[in-house]
DNA sequence: AAGGTTAGAATACGACTGTATCTCAAAGAT
DNA sequence: ATCTTTGAGATACAGTCGTATTCTAACCTT
């Protein structure tokens, strides 16, 4: 048989720099040529992995969902529920560079779905298993009423965040106090009896 | 002279229909070409009105722009304040045709903003202004202490909800609900002492 | 009535797009 | 060692892009 490559390891690799791509230069910088210069490829060699620029981005979105989930997997759920939402959120945002790449190209992605049926179900699988795990959570953690509607709101919360930040880098900082006082009020702290406070 | 045109109307005419192009099919469906078709003109036309494709861009953000702030001071801010505020995101909420464009076109532009520093120049000015009114107001209902941060919060959490709005029309009645019940926990019922609740 | 000015259309240009096709080199199987 | 399969590159094609240029027709001013 013939010259065996992983085929997996290859598209993810050409996926990761069409992310990258996203973040870097925007979602309409995106086509086949400048993805294939970006992994040193050909554009011909890019076509033998996806067959059309639309499969080549469908795949990216999936890439990046999966890179969510990951994290949120990781987060640490021994610490105080208000600190790990925190921690969780924060990663999230585009705080650093990392982030910050993946935080435009899921945004990206998110406005392209509107008009791209394929994208928008990707996008919505990967929102209900967030919403799922962020509510199951929230209920483990004393939150049984309107969990799910309280993971919506965080969800959004955290989204709106993250579009304002791409492109106000100077407030950074302000918005992450603004996610604090936000979560302080959205999730009542559970070591303080709540009439007590004020 | 010449045959006598109001540019300056000519100008909002083709800004609106770019607007709608955002809306119906997406951000990089706008070129010269289909903004012309869209108002009965031909590409030459259009560029009598704006020399570039990136100055008939920005004017249009800058139109939407424009659109928001009125719809904001067009609130009935006698009502309680968190039903003003209800009906407030409400209006930029995509729940109809109209708003959808609306929404789509602001959504689709702060993505944008995110590599188009002029772009990201002129939502910085909006975000300015609405955060302005909304905390002046939020201050003026009894909010004094955080009323800016407060005012944030809401932006993200309206901008957050409109993004998922675009690609899942099924969720929209839960997300308002959503809304709803995060607004009641963010602003709290002036009418009602806080320590007598449950 | 003549002339200058401009809206609007048509056209042209080079660059880039997505995709299909072709060639070549390399590697495993017989 | 030969053959076959395949990764990778090169090239080709029709279409669209943004923009510059050219032309015609309509209008206002003098």
């Amino acid at each position: 048989m013939p010259k065996s490559v992983d085929r997996e390891a290859q598209r993810r690799q050409i996926g990761a720099a069409l992310l990258q791509l996203v973040a870097e230069r925007g979602l309409d910088e995106v086509s086949v040529r400048t993805v294939a210069a970006a992994t040193g490829r050909s554009p011909g060699a890019v076509q033998k992995y996806f067959r059309t620029k639309d499969e080549m981005l469908t795949f990216a979105a999936e890439l990046a969902g999966e890179r969510i989930e990951r994290r949120m997997a990781e987060v640490n759920t021994a610490l105080p529920l208000r600190q790990a939402l925190r921690d969780l959120i924060r990663t999230t945002l585009p705080v650093d560079a990392e982030r910050r790449a993946e935080a435009t190209a899921q945004l990206a992605f998110a406005v392209h779905a509107a008009h791209h049926p394929r994208l928008a179900a990707i996008r919505r699988q990967v929102d209900q298993d967030i919403r799922q795990a962020l509510a199951t959570w929230l209920e483990s953690a004393g939150h049984e009423t309107h969990a799910a509607a309280l993971a919506d709101a965080v969800i959004a919360l955290s989204d709106g965040l993250a579009l304002r930040m791409l492109y106000t880098p100077q407030e950074h900082e302000h918005l992450l106090t603004v996610l604090d006082r936000a979560l302080d009020t959205l999730i009542p702290d559970p070591g303080t009896d709540r009439h007590l406070r004020e």
